[in-house]
DNA sequence: CATGAATGAGATTTCATTCAT
DNA sequence: TATGAATGAAATCTCATTCAT
């Protein structure tokens, strides 16, 4: 990783909460530390219970007492939002990593796409939001960096079409489609052993079609 | 298409109530008006409030009472059930006319599959059906549609493969894992005009892939 | 047992319908049958599952709608009611012989308390109404059998309190107690097997007690 | 009675909450007070309304939300439980004093039956849920503490059988035959104001019998 | 600030009773 | 007249969110 990318990381994904939270900087220490555990807490638990986790598990689970939890996160949907956007935060490294990388472009980004799917496989939460019909205001704080998700991945379709590895039609929208669609098998518990032959699909439909494009 | 399968298959789709239901076929003119009014009023108030549906805003769409509701559905998971089931049936249905066409079996069924994602086009309440995480109950009378689903699937894409139309390692699996994806990318309003664009992405990924199997 | 006892049994006993009723003498024939199916699935019903017995339930028994069911019967109430009203029938007859029995009145008394509680013993409605708190119209239309029952009761009572048989302190209020008690003992399945012990408890509390009244 | 003995008996009857119930020892002051609140509302409303009473009116009779109840008692059998168990926990306390006290222990059996009684003369609700047909869990909670009575009674009718003052063929069943027939009579508002009586009979007959066991 | 008790608007489901067929 | 479909007022219980301690 170059020096480039990791201060943008740095600022970007580590820190960052949404302006509106106590997560400024200059929050106590244990307050702080307090929104670590809780975040740590959720995710486990959404992981597990899907988006049907109820608060009191995520407070129980973090060892701290619902209200804490609201303070940090005032709404269920913000909460799981920042599950999202750390989510995104390490697709997006992934695919910074993948553009820096030596190599096909092209290959790169399948192979990464194929990662950020691994950073799926476990987490239930995450498929349901990505997949499902969720309230609108779980993806407001991750949408920046969605959309840093989307700037990365044009120039590396870009790049790879230029080689010949992706299909000269493919645009973001394809991998959004695409990956909508395998976070839904994903949380379907019968298809979700079979995820990597539907991401083996997905890597096959984005190369250039035997008949053309 | 023989006589036998066209038989069949009416027999099949059009009134095929599940055998514990009020819907059998001496039922009452009145009832069978008011579940026909109930399902179809629950199919509008699912697309637009998703699975959070209430069976008191389905009955008041339907303007029944809820007991009215529950009479023909004991259960809010067999009333959603038997939108997927009606669903299928029609489903079911264009696989056998693929199958009974003539040309290409390889192209019937892509082209069946297309058939089918018309059918969820407007539907957003099978979409979020078969996309979300429902409790098992819901899939429970779809079940023997779906095998018999699966069975004609097997025979076209066996056909398929013969031909050399579909790649070698495609099994039913694969059109579970794609159609449940599509559902969940058309259940998303941002992506559901991008719908067709899916569909061609699938569509290209059941074909033998360029650089083999 | 005499021609006159006979006689009244008749009268008091069999037709018997409420005065707001259609279950008058002239009744259709097939009125009538209906109305005695009703009564004898609603017995058989009612035993098995207790006050908590729908009317459905009681319709299906009987092979009838529910509106049939109404028809005979306008409210739960009153059919249980008639149930009751026939249980206490068959006390008052059981009484009556008594009365006509050679023998002492008061073992006589003591013997058919027993008998009553044999016909309870398998009717789990019968015993909650008896012993649990009901809706007060339940026994509007029992309460002029209750009464006769009464009545003969005080002239076996003051019998077997000259013989010396029952305690000279000895009224009809005592069996009320006793019988509701039973009742109430019976209806707990825990308590149940144990009736006949409980019946001769009774027994014995009803004989002049060894220290005197 | 030892010292020993008086503490386990404060202990366990004062606080006694079920283990797995927010009532423990550290609960927090408000709480505490709500839910001896709850209680007594409970007991006062089920004693009106029988066992059909609905928790929104315990909740209102308390002044609190439905929630609240609900968070203390997870369910309306082991509120109903909750209330036996208080009862229950005040009749131990009866009999084992009962147990220490001098005199013939056969008497003093027989006297705090009548203490017992007592207590339920004006609890509608005990009476009704002792009498009535309840769903098996409602006696969950109050079990090991009926069981302790049961004990306590064994000693003092093994006691009163050696003095002559018990019937020699006496058991607890008898007590819990005649006490939940005590109770379903004292439920009785016509039967209610004879007790005394009731309770007389009951002690007759289990004094020996003039005709011998 | 942290806590977790309290809240209360629903959510699903039942069932005595009514009424159109 | 008989039928059984329809009714809808409860009843129990849940859970995101608030607020007193």
């Amino acid at each position: 990783m170059t020096d480039a990318t990791t201060e943008i990381t740095d600022a970007t994904v580590s820190g960052a909460p949404p302006d509106d939270c106590p997560a400024a900087p200059k929050m106590r220490a244990d307050a702080r530390r307090n929104r670590a555990r809780i975040i740590e807490a959720a995710r486990e638990v959404f992981a597990k219970t899907g988006s049907l986790t109820q608060m009191d598990d995520v407070a129980a689970a973090a060892g701290v007492g619902v209200g804490t939890v609201y303070r940090h996160f005032p709404t269920k949907d913000q909460l799981m939002g920042e599950l999202l956007l750390q989510k995104f935060e390490v697709i997006l490294r992934l695919l910074r990593e993948a553009r820096e990388l030596d190599g096909d472009p092209g290959e790169r980004l399948l192979e990464s796409l194929t990662r950020c799917a691994e950073e799926f496989q476990h987490d239930t939460a995450t498929q349901q939001i990505m997949s499902g019909p969720q309230s609108a205001a779980v993806w407001d704080s991750a949408a920046p960096t969605v959309r840093e998700v989307d700037a990365v991945s044009e120039e590396l379709i870009a790049a790879g079409q230029k080689t010949g590895t992706l299909r000269a039609d493919m645009t973001v929208m394809d991998i959004r489609l695409l990956m909508c669609g395998l976070a839904s098998s994903m949380a379907d518990p019968d298809l979700n052993p079979a995820w990597r032959r539907h991401m083996t699909l997905i890597t096959d439909s984005l190369r250039p079609p035997a008949r053309g494009v």
